[in-house]
DNA sequence: TGCTATAGTTTGTGCTACAAACTATCTGAC
DNA sequence: GTCAGATAGTTTGTAGCACAAACTATAGCA
């Protein structure tokens, strides 16, 4: 019974990597908005995702505005593939099995 | 973007779901040991599943002991139904969605 | 030289999952 | 009978987390 990954289960960062896993990479701006999240959530989300190894933070300029940019590292991918597959588990729970 | 319900949502709740919503019933000690829980944490989910309406309590007595088992109800089954649905909603979140 | 906007980070708080401690009853052993 | 576990739960205390409000810092314009 493989237990499901508590830093991806959580609804708000779930929907962070698989927004992720199908972009080679997406900035603050752009994940706030698409996603509803203030940005302090946001933030610290993405720090907690950086902080396990699951994304890449990348600051940058735009310009002369701060740009920062995530992108899902091999690592978050192999992880998302994983949960998904627990989740699947779960799914097919019962008495019987 | 319709959320998924955090009651269900959280990983030993969702598996209670799921195996209540394979059987009539189940009782406090078997769902102890299939899932492997302490009996604090067990009592206070099904409290929690009972507050929202998603089981039903049932007390009695074996014998001279006292015996808890508990059913999914039809509002639970229905809201299971509909976090799985949900969750396959995030499953095909892109961002060219 | 203000004033508003943009791009974030840090801080404070209310809630939650969990296990330890507790309650209450039963069942032998002596 | 009574003492010592075992059984069946519930209540309580705590550590950790998600969230938004407050804050920092710079840009760009009137």
């Amino acid at each position: 019974m493989s237990e499901v990954d508590p830093v991806i289960h959580q609804p708000t960062r779930l929907r962070i990597m698989m927004l992720l896993s199908g972009v080679r990479s997406a900035d603050f701006t752009f994940l706030a908005g698409a996603l509803a999240l203030t940005k302090g959530n946001l933030s610290s989300h993405m720090n907690q995702l950086e902080k396990v190894g699951y994304i890449e933070i990348t600051k940058t300029f735009k310009g002369k505005m701060p740009n920062t940019s995530y992108a899902i590292t091999a690592e978050g991918r192999r992880q998302l593939g994983a949960y998904w597959q627990a989740i699947d588990e779960i799914r097919r729970l019962t008495v019987s099995d």
